[in-house]
This record gives C-alpha cells, sequence and structure tokens, in this order.
DNA sequence: TATATTATAATGTACAAACATATAAATGTT
DNA sequence: AACATTTATATGTTTGTACATTATAATATA
C-alpha cells in the first residue's frame, strides 16, 4: 500500500493518520473531488480502529479541509479560505480618526484590592494590591465616556505615568509590555446612578458597555477595561469575510 | 444537579453535552479561570460515557474556548485564539449553540421603496421596489430583538421564500448568492416608541443597536440589516489580535 | 533546608462492538 | 414515464474498557 502507520513509533497513531490524510488530500485526484475510501475501509487498510482514524478525520473536517456527507462519503471541501478584521487603536486614535478632539477632564489613579473577578482574570490574589485608573473623556462639558481599567502588577505601573499619552504606546516604549490580543464584549445597559453621574445623564438612559480584556503576546493577562459610552456618543465598527 | 441531560431526546448526547458546556462556561467564575469538573467525574454527572463527554470537549478546544491540561484540568481559555469563521452564523444559528430555542413570532414581508440611504447603498434608483423583511425574535412572550432586512434585487428573492430557514444558507442554495463580507456598526440607543412596542419595554429603555451590511464575494451589496437588541439580551464578542 | 523520588490525579490514546440515521441507488407500482 | 418504496452503504452516535502520559503534590533523602 501507498501509505501506512507506524505502530511502533511512538507518535500517536491519530496523529500519523492525521499527517497521511493532509499528505494524501494534497493529491490532485482528491483536491478535485474524488471521495475518500470509506472510514471503516481506510481503517483496515491502515490497520487502526476506526475510532482513532475518525479522530484524525474529525480534526480536518473542524478546519474545513474536509466534507463528511452521509452515504456518499468524505472528500476534500472546495472552497476554503479565512481572514480576519482588525481594530487595535486606543481611543484616542479611534476619535481623531473621527476628526474629534477629546479632553480628559477626569482622571484618577488609585490602588485597590481587586475583587474575586479581577483576581481571578490577573491570576493573583486578592490581597495584593493593583492599579486602577478612571477617567472620564469627551468634549468639554459633553463627557461622553467613562473608563475603569485595571493594570496587571506585571505591567509594573507606578501611577506616576503620563496617562494622557496613547496608553498602549505607553505600556510598549516605557514598559516594555506589549499587547497583542484583546477580548472585547459590547452590551447595551441603563446607566446606573454612578455612571448617569459620570456622563451628566439620567438615570436609566442608554449606554453602550464595553468589556476589554487585554493580553500580551504569551496570552498573560494585562489589563480589564470597562468602557461605559453614552447612547450614540460611540459606534462600534467590525469587519468580517468568510 | 444543575444542568443534565436527556437521554430521551432525540439530539445527540454530545450534542446536548457541548450545548451545556457552552452554557456552563459563560458563568463567571469558569470565564474567569474555574478548571471544569474533571472529565471522568462530569461524565458520571451526566449520566453518559466519557468518550461522549469528550466529543463535546474537543469540539470546544478545537474552537480555542477551552483548554486542557494534564493533571490540572480543562479550563475557558484566556488568551482565546478566535478559529471559526463564528462571527459568520445567522441569529438562529448562533443562538441554537447557546442553547435556546428561538420563536419568529413576527414575520413580515414587504415591497417597499428604498430611501436615500438604501437606494445609495444598493446603487439603484429610489423608484424601484425592493424587498423588506421584518421580524421579532425571541423566546415565546419574551422578544428580544427586532430585525429589519432589506435585499438587492440582483438576489431575485420573491417575497415567498421560507424564512424560516437559516437566511444565508437559504440564499446560498436556493438563489446562489453567496454573501462573503460584511461591516456591522453597533451603538447603544434609547428605545423608540416602535422599537419599544414591538420588543415589549417602554420608551426611552435602552437597546443595542446593529446595521449590517452584507456583500457578496464581487463587494457588491447584498443585504442591509438593522437590528434593535433589547439590553442584555445580547452581548456581541469580538476577538482581534496584531 | 534543599533536592530527589514517588504517588496521584488529571488528560491522552486506543480498541472493539452495536446500533442509528441519512441518502443515493435500485426496485416496484401506478 | 412519473412516482413511491425498499435496500444498501456510508457516516453518526454511544458505550465500556484498558493502559499511557504528564504535571503536580506528597514524601523521602541528602
Amino acid at each position: 500500500m501507498k501509505y501506512s502507520i507506524d505502530h511502533k513509533s511512538p507518535i500517536p497513531l491519530h496523529v500519523q493518520a492525521e499527517v497521511l490524510l493532509r499528505t494524501l488530500i494534497e493529491e490532485e485526484e482528491y483536491k478535485n473531488g474524488k471521495v475518500l475510501p470509506n472510514e471503516v475501509e481506510l481503517a483496515k487498510q491502515l490497520a487502526i480502529s476506526r475510532t482513532t482514524l475518525r479522530q484524525a478525520i474529525n480534526k480536518l473536517v473542524f478546519e474545513g479541509l474536509l466534507v463528511r456527507k452521509k452515504r456518499t462519503g468524505t472528500k476534500v471541501s472546495q472552497g476554503v479560505v479565512s481572514s480576519k478584521s482588525n481594530n487595535w487603536l486606543s481611543f484616542s486614535q479611534e476619535m481623531k480618526l473621527r476628526g474629534i478632539t477629546i479632553k480628559n477632564f477626569e482622571l484618577h489613579v488609585t490602588w485597590v484590592f481587586p475583587d474575586e473577578t479581577l483576581a481571578n482574570f490577573f491570576e493573583i490574589k486578592t490581597d495584593r494590591k493593583i492599579l486602577k485608573m478612571e477617567r472620564v473623556r469627551g468634549k468639554l462639558n459633553e463627557p461622553f465616556v467613562y473608563f475603569a481599567s485595571y493594570f496587571h502588577p506585571r505591567v509594573g505601573l507606578t501611577g506616576d505615568e503620563d496617562f494622557k499619552k496613547p496608553l498602549y504606546e505607553m505600556l510598549e516604549n516605557d514598559h516594555s509590555v506589549i499587547a497583542t490580543l484583546s477580548k472585547e464584549e459590547i452590551s447595551a445597559k441603563a446607566a446606573s446612578s454612578f455612571i448617569a453621574d459620570k456622563l451628566k445623564i439620567k438615570v436609566g438612559d442608554p449606554v453602550l458597555f464595553r468589556k476589554r480584556f487585554v493580553f500580551d503576546h504569551g496570552e498573560r493577562p494585562i489589563e480589564y477595561n470597562l468602557g461605559y459610552y453614552k447612547a450614540d456618543s460611540f459606534v462600534y465598527t467590525v469587519e468580517s469575510s468568510r
């Protein structure tokens, strides 16, 4: 047989099968839509169990490389590809693009004990103080966002930094912390009295709420950020393709 | 026990387990790094075999939602990898994954003249009628989103289509229209009387407003979609890296 | 006290065996 | 010829079982 599997190798059989399949589906005929040998048959040929073979196939199916169809069989999927969109600007940069000049008219830095959520996110104990930065930004007399940011001690912030500079630039230049990954959650909320006060709106008024989790290259948590945007002052844009 | 699995249901056990896990890991504690019950234990609790449970966990691991570690256990991944073309699920698909069954309790199809914005987007004249589809969706007696969708004439919809089927699938299968690009704008708004009525909330209550522009492979406009989500019923998640 | 060593608890790998389900193809019926 | 029915074949689901591997926790040793 053309391909086979080494049962003596320390490499797991399903991994060997996966590699073998990847090679196999590179072949012209398979690329052009020929169905693979059926699972039972192929498993027998490779002298592995069907379960093990399926383990390998599953992975490729999940990657979108293979497509399964009952009765018909499994074959190489036709059009694949995936891309991703990016949005990695700090708030001031984002606003600048829209021709809006931002004022920071409240900037407050304190050291606080993290609550459970924060301690968990940062993977630290609750008795270890962390830096909290709050700020209100907007046009003068018209605040439109309140932020609360928490930073991991690892970052080494003292609280004396110049927070008026673009944040991620500052972290990179002065602290060698490179934020590479972020996860955001966006939802709508009614303003609490605290937020209403900060944004000069009424309690219950709509706000856009954005949670942002920032990580460094090693997937270590860097910043935990909560943003409350006055309705209509902020539009979040996402582009995606498939 | 808090969650459980229905052995009588026609839904495969591993799918049920998957949904259940997705719900589970939405909980704060798990999101913040608590490890899941170990496989053997969890399988016993859910009264399914470990193999079946692993099938479910595997899927989430492939998606990058969970991370396994020997001896330590399995937990929700922090840094996340964003694998699947997941921002490309239709509403019903998105909800299904969360184990929520959606009712369409208002579905309305009409032909309308586009306003300036629409005509511009579709690059057509304002005297050419286009198909408008409105719907309210949610759990029964608890609507949580109102949609209005407009389709380009090019798509060739007659209005008699079965809009209960997943939209993009339908477009693809029955109309050979493949939506590949989307641009979305998300903001918070106060409910108008119209929206308040649709969502059974009060005028002025917060809603998440999502505009969605959908294009085909040739970047030609396909759909213009407006969605009004009841506050807290919907969280928009974005992952990005640089 | 610091460093090896060993035990333990979690995931990882692998098999065999049944039965379920969807669908293409073959067959039968009108 | 058009339609309905059956059958065969491929994937899909599920269980039970066994042993391997690895990283942490507990223990023993220098």
